[in-house]
DNA sequence: TTTTCTGCAAACTGTTTGCAAAGGC
DNA sequence: GCCTTTGCAAACAGTTTGCAGAAAA
């Protein structure tokens, strides 16, 4: 019965419970990265985050924002993507919504796909080798409609 | 029947033929790079790519190593693969031997795998949304038995 | 009041680029 | 000999770290 169960409650209230509850203060960095996050459905990068942020008039430095997103990442309430070219995504980790990416490799646009089929293929192989999976990407690299 | 149909050729061979069949010439740096992946079976970063063609003395510079690298994947015959934390890992493309990676989180090793429901179910995906695929990428991140 | 958080600027890491010298054809 | 390739060093982009001041408890 702990609040990390999600039973209806908004995932911003879930992450703040899961940060007090590994010994994180209530900033106000923190609560601003998490209000934003809140409202995406799908990755932003550390940069748009920035950007998001000082463009809301409540900017926060970009070392806050990469440190209050490895915090999130760690107790479990943001999921981080590699998109590729050096860059992560964040996004806030609604496990009712498990989703994978489609990146277009001209323009960057990312967009999110799920497959049932595909999380039980990648299930079975978990369970395999000599491995203690803790998480899986899966990641399509083509062009959007736009760019080709 | 052009040299890439691979029926019984080396990957070196092809990955050569693919160069100059790109335009481009055959160099002695090149050559050192396609002989170190030719012998392997599955990534290697490019920092160690750097360091194994130094101790087997016949040392290529980091730029260099980047480029044909690069030349390689763009002719095919080479795949990159995002290990994470801003890492690439590269390997030969090798189709009948079309494998997935597991990293580990701590040390950073690299476990290859393969299972066909999973490249089914990608397959599939692939067709569906609105991008044109031109590649897939899984990973499956977790602790190794020797870091457990 | 004590401890943590935050922002800034500087450091770092993997990768890319500019350019002159070396090497293929 | 012409043009590509290579190595070096410097530039870059995203990310991380050190530290002093601001803010939470």
């Amino acid at each position: 019965m702990s609040a990390s169960d999600g039973n209806g409650e908004s995932w911003a209230a879930m992450a703040t419970a899961g940060l007090s509850r590994a010994g994180y203060r209530h900033g106000g960095a923190r609560a601003a990265v998490i209000g934003l996050l809140d409202a995406q459905s799908c990755t932003m990068t550390a940069y748009e985050i920035e950007a998001a942020l000082r463009d809301s008039g409540r900017s926060v430095g970009r070392a806050s924002v990469y440190r209050i997103l490895d915090e999130l990442e760690e107790v479990g309430v943001v999921t981080k993507v590699e998109l590729g070219r050096g860059q992560a995504g964040y996004e806030p980790a609604r496990p009712e919504h498990h989703h994978h990416h489609i990146v277009c490799e001209s323009c960057g646009r990312v967009q999110p796909f799920d497959d049932a089929g595909l999380e039980e293929a990648i299930g079975r192989v978990s369970a395999d080798g000599g491995f203690e999976i803790t998480g899986h990407e899966v990641i399509l690299r083509g062009r959007c409609r736009d760019c080709r």
